[in-house]
DNA sequence: CAGTGGTCTAGACCACGCG
DNA sequence: GCGTGGTCTAGACCACTGG
């Protein structure tokens, strides 16, 4: 249902630090501020995206109209843009415009599953829901997810599958808080991400991911068709919006022998 | 011992493309090759730094000098430069100028060293090596490092240490060609990359890595002083120098009950 | 065609590191 | 003080997109 709080903002006022150069005459007063002109840029588009000002998918003002809002040079406005688009919140097309990052299928495929076959070939798993509640958050999760300890959370359990054969078992955790719902009045798509931007404006823009090896549950065994004991990778998650905050854990158990993890590194 | 076979290089026809603009007189020529004029220059400083005229270490001229030379503007070559800078290739230091980077210790532990402690701390193990032969590749070998079927290669095992607490088990393989007298005339160092960098000029610059869950063997549940069978992290690494070449084939087996792998996304 | 981002230039001043 | 990279501006032209 319903989407974007879309803040009021845009009233807000505009003015960035302080006056440039007239290049030919005098200096007059410096940068007040501490930080380049162009992170000041950066964190007013940032806080944007941050307060609904632009959803995903929106169109930006072009950069000279950015450029003339701000009071700064083009020049300054496109450096800001190219560092945003760097960290994969915006995109730019030539000739079209700059525009807020999207959570498409293909965009979650890439940036955030990392499960390949052992040919090195990408695809989307499906899934199945196979029990949910709403709960007391562990210590554990309530400090992962940066909340008091006992609030609560929505904690789900699927299976997800590659061609029908069921090859990973995941727990996710969500605060109830900014999901409120979640699991009750709807159910929950395959692509979360993008379930959470466009039914909760919650946009993921990070996470981090911490390997090990373990050994598979009986519960696990049942269902993924393999012994009790068999090693599986597992991938704990914390996703995060564009301010830093968690707002998913995500727990995943994978059968390793027809797909691998797969990272770059330098 | 020696280093550096620093190409004669420097006597290239220098002059990027085309010309640019006179910028209130009539257009010229166009650029007459198809990419960027930032692009040629990035590719130029690129080559310099395969054909070793810049090794690891080494100042580049001023933005200023290279303009100069590549009769382009002084924001060409800084585009370019920054471009390198991204790619961790080259760094700079305001006042004192650019750089091209090395494989210190700091930089192989957190560009090229995933596992961390439960905590998130970061530690270099120590290692011991096994045993080290020349061998001929095997098929999937010589696939991956792109050799000849059959080729020569070097293969050692080493185990490595946290702490004196045996974690890792490493198989690694070289292609002979690259690495002469590897393992027989020196002992190899703990940290491999700047051994291979200050020893052989071969300096690695990016790793795929893909990782999976397998069962310890019998001899590596001996010297990890665990059950076989135990499930251990898989991560298996073909490092790559700066044209793209692969270099090296690592296969790791940690035991996760201490530490973990740790990545980012997005 | 008008409007967008992409490339390129020229030149100014700032901040830093070192002698 | 001098040379380095870092920031910022102004303005030109190119390449692509859409109506």
């Amino acid at each position: 249902m319903n989407r974007k709080t879309r803040a009021a903002a845009a009233n807000m006022n505009v003015k960035v630090a302080a006056q440039k150069a007239a290049p030919k005459k005098r200096r007059s007063a410096k940068n007040t501020s501490r930080k380049p002109l162009y992170q000041q840029v950066d964190n007013i588009i940032r806080q944007r995206l941050i307060d609904n000002v632009w959803v995903p998918g929106d169109a930006l003002p072009s950069e000279i109209q950015l450029a003339a809002e701000l009071k700064v040079s083009q020049g300054t406005v496109r450096k800001a843009l190219n560092d945003l688009v760097a960290e994969n919140l915006l995109y730019r097309r030539q000739g079209l415009g700059t525009f807020v990052s999207e959570h498409t299928e293909r965009r979650a495929l890439f940036l955030y599953f990392s499960i390949v076959g052992n040919d090195g070939s990408r695809l989307l798993p499906e899934s199945k829901i196979l029990k949910c509640a709403e709960v007391r958050a562990t210590a554990e999760e309530a400090e992962k997810l940066q909340l008091e300890p006992g609030e609560e959370v929505v904690r789900f359990r699927r299976v997800r599958f590659f061609n029908n054969v069921p090859t990973i078992m995941e727990n996710i955790t969500l605060p109830l808080e900014h999901f409120p719902g979640f699991g009750t009045d709807v159910e929950p798509p395959n692509n979360l991400f993008r379930f959470y931007q466009s039914n909760y404006g919650i946009t993921v823009s990070k996470a981090e991911e911490h390997l090990r090896a373990v050994g598979a549950s009986t519960e696990e065994a049942e269902f993924l068709g393999i012994k009790k004991g068999t090693p599986l990778l597992e991938i704990e998650r914390v996703a995060r919006i564009l301010d830093g905050r968690p707002v998913e854990i995500r727990v995943s158990h994978c059968e390793t022998s027809n797909y691998r993890y797969a990272a770059e590194r330098g």
